[in-house]
DNA sequence: GGCCTCTATTCCTGTTAGGAACAGTACACT
DNA sequence: AGTGTACTGTTCCTAACAGGAATAGAGGCC
């Protein structure tokens, strides 16, 4: 009785994956974690997602679920990664892949269609653009002070989380420096 | 017997503004022309997606079709964009929004999980999406040449899409970069 | 006690991705 | 003249994904 590859989509593995940190999480920790982590460069599963691929993981045998005790009451389930779901991941993660990252950029998309509106607006729709890629680079920016330094031994796990998050704020600096360059431009 | 604004994905506007470039096009040629264009910024939608958008769009009456005489016994519909859905798009243009791009980076999901793979196995992964980012910024690259330059009044209505194009290749650029910096990383 | 926020899960609907199926056209090769 | 292959053109089906509403207990605040 050998065990079938089981091919999953992506964002299967991207929670199998948040579950290979050491703890065990309910659905809702894991969704929270996903906002904390993967949604940087990953776009967050919604809720109903979150719980549907834990129940199809469940169904694989790639993570378990035992109901939490410390709420007898309230039904609530706590899931942990299995031997054979963190066999299957390592598996995905040894796999060639040729995927290329895939953007819905809506900034782009409208200043394509700059034709259509006034100047200003447009100029005005970068402006706002600067601002919210502000934003999201202090949010990163906290989740990466979170992680610590590669000097600080205690931190050891997190090296590759560190390095995928110094990789974001390296982009949303070039992100920012492109788009002041097009407002500049627009201008002109 | 007012018009409705008619909400409609964004998708449903890119495609609808890939039709004010002055040209008719049938269901497959604006699959074409997405994927000429819109794939570098937004996900260019599957054919079955065009087509879906482009009955809907007609239900709505922002796009027109027209039996296509030049083949008269092959079934193939043109479509161009009606007044009603230029107002409708332009209104969309600009109506604020705080759309945010959304990006799905399957290489920095697996370099989150570095930890459960061989760093060898890890960075012949950056090497790969370093090819890969070198053919994607070509195809870019080839694509802003089609859209002429500022200086010459012949390609005027490109000044937008140039802008996109540039921004695009600016990203390619930056993203190898910080690419190469990270496998120094792994290295180091 | 009433209210609000957070935790926790489920359900429903619409959008999007991907590919298979089908069929006619154009052109090159033999 | 036939054959193969690539391209044009459209439709259908399924699975993945997004988003929000509904439900409900827990804890803290005023």
């Amino acid at each position: 009785m050998r065990q079938e590859p089981v091919e999953l989509p992506t964002t299967a593995y991207a929670l199998l994956g948040l579950l290979t940190f050491g703890d065990d999480l309910t659905g809702y920790e894991l969704k929270q974690r996903a906002d904390n982590t993967l949604r940087f460069y990953w776009t967050s599963p919604a809720m109903s997602q979150v719980y549907s691929e834990l129940t199809r993981l469940t169904g694989h045998g790639l993570v378990a679920a035992r109901d939490d005790q410390s709420a007898p009451v309230r039904r609530s389930r706590r899931y942990r990664i299995t031997p054979a779901g963190r066999q299957s991941l390592e598996s995905w993660l040894r796999t060639e892949s040729n995927e290329f990252p895939s953007l819905k950029h809506p900034v782009a998309l409208r200043l394509l269609l700059g034709h259509l509106v006034d100047p200003a607006r447009m100029r005005a729709l970068l402006e706002k653009y600067l601002v919210a890629l502000a934003v999201r680079r202090l949010e990163l920016a906290a989740v990466r002070t979170s992680l610590g330094e590669d000097s600080d031994p205690a931190y050891d796990g997190y090296r590759y989380p560190r390095m995928v998050a110094d990789w974001g704020l390296d982009y949303y600096e070039s992100e920012r420096a492109m788009v002041a360059a097009l407002i500049d431009r627009l201008d002109g």
